[in-house]
DNA sequence: GTCTTTATGTAACGACCACTACAGATTTAG
DNA sequence: CTAAATCTGTAGTGGTCGTTACATAAAGAC
């Protein structure tokens, strides 16, 4: 059973106000969406945005765990439902072109692009580490492909899974520079050619 | 013949304040980089920085037209030293893993990193169409190298432009996030492995 | 009903932003 | 020398930043 608060009702919808934030980080990022900016987007108040969501920086890392599991959920779940690191990137990829691109929301990948050039490092920090943190489980994930024999031997699972990284980074900043769904899925598939393909276990 | 100027002599080398200016809005951004700070990188007080380089945007423009014809010459320089599109983007990449970490100044490049997320559209404008021309410009030489048959002719000019710029643009950004020179490599050499060789002309 | 709790709107806080008015300093021109 | 020109340092301009104090409104507890 849940229980009713105790004071007075809040006025709006929590989630819903969360996600025009999402919006607006995702459009101008940490630095440029001041919290007037934000209040107007989510129809309420300062005082209303500070009780609810605590301070600015505590509102983005909210909206950033929220986007990874929504919008920035595509990624693991290639890699979930793929079997080899190859298919699972190689989808990735794809889908992110559609994605960077697609109406509804702005174009790109908000941890790619929402903390650059912040003047508060933590904030810088959120979204590198999560970056890094990406690079990381793909590494390891081709690491174990070619050790399966997956992957021809000498393979190096650091340099593609940086290869991997970068090509989708630079996938999110050319949407944001203007690009194509179309031409963004060409990039994608251009960077699957990198992908050596078959290993000693074919 | 230089004649002096008439009134009281400037107190600064202009280059050299526009380096260090350079310097700071490499690291931090347009954005980010406040006037204060680049008063105090500069080592000149306001009114002479306005005197000197117009307003903060002016001194920007001024700064990227400086970087593009210095630290940025390498990609221009591999296009025209070198004979194919392959040769010169594979150099250009090669060169960008070190450029990109090098001591002595900030990380990355400044043209891709330094104008993302800006409050002041015009400013994000001049470097997305740096980017973008230089897209264009990447894109005609593949086309020129597919034409005489130096690409094999299933090439698309277009894609393998973009994702060539794409791979430029996800180093720069790593090499921010903390990435090393070596690692750099090996992104730019597994990019390589994506562009087709040889064409009819072999 | 009153008390407590929570949310709201108004209206402000000090700090910083890009930018500049102004007076004094330093030069050349005559 | 004086006059004109240019730069320099001080000290501000109005505006926006993130954040909050305060009084009021609206709910449950009793």
């Amino acid at each position: 059973m849940v229980t009713r608060q105790r004071g007075r009702p809040r006025s709006f919808d929590r989630p819903t106000a969360l996600e025009q934030a999402t919006m607006a980080f995702w459009e101008h990022g940490y630095e440029t969406t001041s919290v007037s900016d934000l209040t107007r987007a989510m129809g309420i108040s300062a005082p209303s945005l500070y009780a609810a969501f605590g301070d600015k920086k505590t509102l983005f890392e909210e909206v950033v765990e929220t986007y990874v599991l929504s919008y920035g959920a595509y990624g693991g779940r290639a890699f979930a439902e793929e079997v080899t690191a190859r298919d699972a990137v190689g989808r990735m990829l794809g889908e992110a072109a559609h994605l960077f691109t697609e109406s509804g929301h702005p174009p790109g990948c908000l941890v790619i692009s929402a903390a650059v050039n912040c003047s508060t490092p933590e904030v810088e920090a959120i979204l590198r580490d999560r970056r890094n943190a990406n690079l990381a489980f793909f590494e390891d994930r081709i690491r174990r492909d070619v050790e399966a024999g997956e992957l021809p031997a000498g393979t190096d699972p650091r340099a593609l899974a940086r290869f991997s990284g970068a090509v989708l980074q630079g996938m999110s900043q050319q949407a944001r520079d203007g690009a194509t769904a179309e031409e963004l899925a060409a990039v994608a598939e251009a960077a699957m050619r990198a992908w050596p393909t078959g290993g000693a276990g074919e």
